[in-house]
DNA sequence: AAAAGTTACTAAAACGTTTTAGTAAAACGG
DNA sequence: CCGTTTTACTAAAACGTTTTAGTAACTTTT
């Protein structure tokens, strides 16, 4: 059987066209009872699914949001694309979705063919890109929710953010109080955004207790495991003094974590170990890793949860264009006092 | 700015709309190198997106995927979801994003949405849900392809599934081989069909080492870190006698290694775990799970792929119309001769 | 120099909707 | 029972493309 389309429809009830449409979009106001009721009766009969692709030609709104992310096989993006998920869904909005590896290429490529299928919005996270393909986001004429991220760019609609530096300066004092003096610092790109925050946070900490800051205390390197793992080796050659490191994210950790497991060193006896992001596996590892959670989920949902507002017409103030979220402590069992 | 359109490009560049869309398409055997320099630089300048929308309506395709599957936040899922866009992305497909939580609902509440947005076909991934919602498919023309569920149905085009059976065999001879006869099976729903398989597996293991198989030893819940560990409170509550347990996946293995921690036993000295998926967080937890590896990567890859082929017009016979991808037995630690 | 072929274009229909601006018929008010 | 309002519809334009079936203007062949 062939495809049905609304003028089936009509033809099949009698009417027009445009009493079909009516009824399909619920501005039925002007419509008899008798004709719903027949007409709805046939569209299920006939099994009728509109084109909605014709409908965007005409309503220029697709009811579509594209989501690019890094690498959805890192675990911090499932819960975060769980919740924009979610938002999108309630507000009857399809996800296209996109992983981009950071690199601007991809990133541009996936920002074009978003375009071209005519997206209502774009939420974009970038976990350590530089701005350089954000700017050349430069001409897009449909708004841009940031994750994780602030540029000001007129099509920079909103950004949602969380307490990067709060969160590493209160995991920070949280080891200065457990009696820590010298606290590595092994996190991802030195020129990232929310390194460079966490950064701050660190040093901010170390600074209030009248710990002497070393630069060469502080490691740049990538969000990965592996990361971890290499730069111990690195500090381990170096001699360099420490019982406690914290890290840039949970996935550094876990290297970190590796690391120490197979010098035979206890944790957190030897050597305590803090995290950040708060991914599914932290509580699962062993000893269970003491982080600070990000609100993955939230983010997600908060992020698309602005774009289906803004796409209704709301605007936000420059003040109220970045949305911060709350980091939080969570202990477990990768941190003590040093012996 | 207003928005472009083919029009406006045309005007500019003198030539009609027919010309600049043979151009944008690559079509231009017809046109002169001159006119499409022209043309190419103008659509440059004025940054020209084409709608594609416009173009899906008449060519009738819209380079649209529909990928749903229960849960992204579901370790299973993030590989499998990253092999699928890897390759949509490499055939020039988008992909539409959707998590049905196994629910029918909400099963057939996305596939209307993917069909209203023209999908040019949808890959369907259901981890435990009956055929229920699958039958609802019924009346699709659209291409369906299955992961992890074989269905003989007219819109099903392929299936992709993996050695579920012979897996759960070799993981349970390698149990028997270690010296264990007392070997619990903890899995998911009992009316699943990887479930039903893998127990066959487990079960033909058994019964060719001459084992005497008690159904009381298999406990069906779901593929949960909860049901693990309320499994085994059920079963300790009952005396009942193990030294191994083969679990449905690693999920469930997680709740069972949560269990034995807790009540002191060590793993797996006073018993052995066998998982099953390798889902990444299974190398890291402690000790290091030993379990049965599905090839995740290349399910959500290879679904994509057979999608795409089915769309360029092959078709497959009843023959290839499930591909079977192959477990692997992975050796960690979890697993050793019973004392 | 006429016929045939080639090159570089174009006009117009079609895709399946939504929306605007109606209108005929029925109901109502005085 | 005539004018007005209300009810229940409809015709046609518009959305931005692709594609089919051309056609002028050259170029080549004879």
């Amino acid at each position: 059987m062939k495809k049905m389309t609304i003028k089936d429809i009509a033809r099949l009830g009698g009417v027009s066209i445009t009493t079909v449409s009516k009824i399909i979009n619920g501005k039925d106001h002007d419509i008899s009872q008798a004709t719903i009721d027949r007409i709805n009766q046939i569209m299920a009969e006939q099994r009728y699914v509109p084109n909605k692709l014709a409908g965007s030609l005409v309503t220029k709104t697709t009811k579509t949001i594209g989501l690019v992310i890094p690498d959805i096989t890192n675990p911090f993006f499932p819960e975060l694309v769980r919740g924009a998920e979610d938002r999108a869904q309630e507000a009857g909005y399809s996800i296209f979705f996109c992983n981009s590896d950071d690199q601007p290429e991809k990133e541009n490529q996936y920002i074009i063919s978003l375009l071209e299928k005519m997206v209502d919005g774009i939420v974009f996270t970038a976990a350590s890109t530089d701005s350089s393909s954000l700017r050349a986001m430069h001409h897009i004429n449909s708004p841009v929710v940031l994750v994780d991220r602030v540029i000001d760019l007129e099509e920079v609609k909103a950004s949602i953010v969380v307490t990067n530096e709060k969160g590493a300066y209160e995991g920070t004092k949280y080891l200065i109080e457990l009696g820590h003096k010298k606290i590595l610092h092994i996190t991802g790109p030195k020129m990232g955004q929310i390194c460079q925050e966490r950064e701050m946070g660190y040093r901010q900490a170390l600074g209030e207790a009248g710990i002497e800051i070393e630069d060469a205390n502080v490691r740049y390197g990538h969000f990965k495991i592996d990361w971890g793992y290499k730069a111990m080796t690195e500090i381990e050659s170096e001699n360099r003094d420490y019982t406690a490191v914290f890290c840039g994210n949970d996935l550094i950790a876990l290297g970190v974590m590796k690391y120490l497991k197979e010098k035979g060193k206890k944790i957190p006896e030897d050597c305590s170990v803090l995290g950040f992001d708060d991914i599914q596996i932290a509580s699962h590892v062993d000893p269970p890793l003491t982080t600070i959670m990000q609100p993955k989920y939230q983010m997600g949902y908060q992020a698309v949860n602005v774009m289906v507002r803004l796409l209704n017409g709301e605007t936000f103030d420059a003040q109220s264009k970045t949305i911060v979220l709350n980091t939080e402590l969570i202990v477990r069992s990768t941190c003590s006092s040093p012996r």
